[in-house]
DNA sequence: TTTCGCATGTAAACAGTTACATGATTAC
DNA sequence: GTAATCATGTAACTGTTTACATGCGAAA
């Protein structure tokens, strides 16, 4: 899925800037779903534009610069449904935290319970937020909860256990 | 993480050759975490012998090419451990599936009910997978199998109702 | 006989992030 | 006064994926 059609789904949703695209994959419940920067979303809507998929009006603002809102065309529908349609790509995960615990035997415990408490940290700050803010589709919100949620909790229920295994390897070591 | 700590980090576990590193983040409990491709792995191998910090020996095998088995140095224990010392990046998730289930309303009903069912049986196949070969991280692993474990049973519990109400919106539209 | 697994590597194409450039307003 | 929010955009850098290049052995 490229940024352009990523683009393409949040205007079809009503017509936005590109600073607006970019708080939607921050906060409305696209946050779990993908991520983009400024880098990508711009040259996106420009491209957009060209291809006659989006229309741009430039709304003029006092006091600051102008806003340019993008609206979805027909011709952009049409592609966003034919994008849509296309059999999805496998979900692209990386974690630096998931591989550092991997590896967690090479560190120092008290520093992989620092990792754990703030990860946990992460994830129940996280949590609180999806919750408040009811999201435009319960399905999809309800599963990033509950993977979050399952994630929080295992953290919760396997940290000490964890820890006390790798203290007791490090002593085992030590003896 | 770049590629040079990921492969450090498999060859900190014992030798390996490119092709097994590959299958590592395939098979070998590295697979939920990270992905890599053999185009950023040799020339990441490259790199790291480079630097002293892995030392290639080949091994010259009958009726097959040399395997170039990559051996990790002191200096790439220690490069490795201040790599995973630095605070982790934050994880990175990118996810077409749910991106399209976003904008399920958008789609054929029967078409959504697909694309469902083919995740199900991803996830299912998956846990099945994870769990036949156990892993060398317990701790890692576990967290692997309880998050698929939540996504899946989320799927099926929501997926009817789901489909429900998109087939709802629809005869409204229709109506 | 065709596909899968073993085995390494390069180069071009593509995509994405970060840093840079600018600057006013508002809330703490 | 300092940080955050609003607001757009480019360019360089970094990184990844894909296609190409090569080729045998074993299993289905």
């Amino acid at each position: 899925m490229d940024t352009k059609t990523l683009c393409l789904g949040v205007i079809s949703l009503g017509a936005a800037s590109g600073y607006e695209i970019k708080k939607a994959f921050e906060e409305d419940g696209l946050n779990h779903i993908y991520h983009t920067s400024y880098g990508s979303i711009y040259p996106a809507l420009t491209a957009l534009t060209k291809e006659g998929l989006a229309v741009c009006s430039a709304m003029a603002q006092e006091k600051r610069p102008d806003k340019k809102v993008y609206t979805i065309t027909e011709a952009g529908r049409s592609a966003l449904l034919t994008a849509l349609s296309a059999p999805p790509a496998e979900d692209k995960f990386r974690s630096d935290f998931l591989f550092t615990m991997f590896f967690a035997h090479l560190l120092p415990p008290n520093h992989v319970a620092k990792l754990l408490d703030e990860r946990i940290a992460w994830y129940e700050g996280n949590l609180a937020k999806m919750e408040s803010n009811r999201d435009c589709n319960a399905f999809v919100h309800g599963m990033g909860l509950a993977v979050y949620r399952s994630a929080a909790d295992y953290l919760k229920a396997h940290r000490q256990e964890f820890l006390d295994q790798l203290s007791g390897a490090n002593q085992l070591v030590a003896e």
